[in-house]
DNA sequence: CATCCAGTATATA
DNA sequence: TATATACTGGATG
């Protein structure tokens, strides 16, 4: 597959926490990025914009919020997955199923997939995860609880985790 | 707590 | 194919 031009739009999300910015493609949220900078702009230009994309938008704006106050979101939009391997994929899946103000480890999320060995793995599939917070991988800390690591920024993962009341140890 | 080694998947050259 | 890297885990000092 090589360069296929996908008509990517960009949508900002207004939290208490910052501006999100979401990504659909024609097959649905493609990404989801964390609040860079204080997000000066907020276009929200809803101009060329298919009715699709409107309704998941809402949908991942109250995915988004819920998450952030520690809940589990209603309904979530149509992950545009493709870019992914199939043990990524497996991951991400597994990820899905951790009930807020639970946690799993590595080496448990490495186990769910039948790759218990994987455990380092698990963590560069976490690490690649285009949607954050809608794929849990913040609830997903070090064996004993330590809060390891975290690609987006460890201030989230701590965030998060404190917001849904989860108890870690710090490294 | 600091270091080192083990075993797996992915990215890049 | 070879090498480096990763949101690790476990053993060791």
């Amino acid at each position: 597959m090589s360069s296929a031009p996908q008509t990517m739009t960009r949508i900002p999300i207004e939290t208490t926490e910052g501006i999100f910015m979401a990504s659909y493609s024609d097959k649905g949220l493609c990404r989801l990025e964390f609040p860079s900078s204080k997000a000066p702009n907020v276009s929200s230009e809803t101009k060329g914009m298919s009715e699709s994309i409107s309704i998941w938008h809402g949908q991942t704006s109250q995915a988004v919020l819920a998450i952030l106050a520690g809940k589990a979101p209603e309904k979530l939009p149509p992950l545009d997955l493709r870019v992914g391997t199939d043990f990524q994929k497996r991951v991400w899946h597994a990820l899905c199923q951790i009930a807020p103000g639970e946690t799993r480890s590595y080496a448990e999320i490495a186990a769910t997939i039948g790759k218990p060995k994987a455990t380092r793995a698990v963590g560069g599939a976490c690490g690649a995860n285009p949607v954050p917070l809608l794929v849990p991988c913040h609830r997903v800390l070090a064996a004993n609880q330590k809060i390891g690591g975290f690609s987006g920024g460890l201030q989230w993962k701590r965030l998060l985790l404190g917001r849904e009341r989860s108890v870690f140890t710090m490294s």
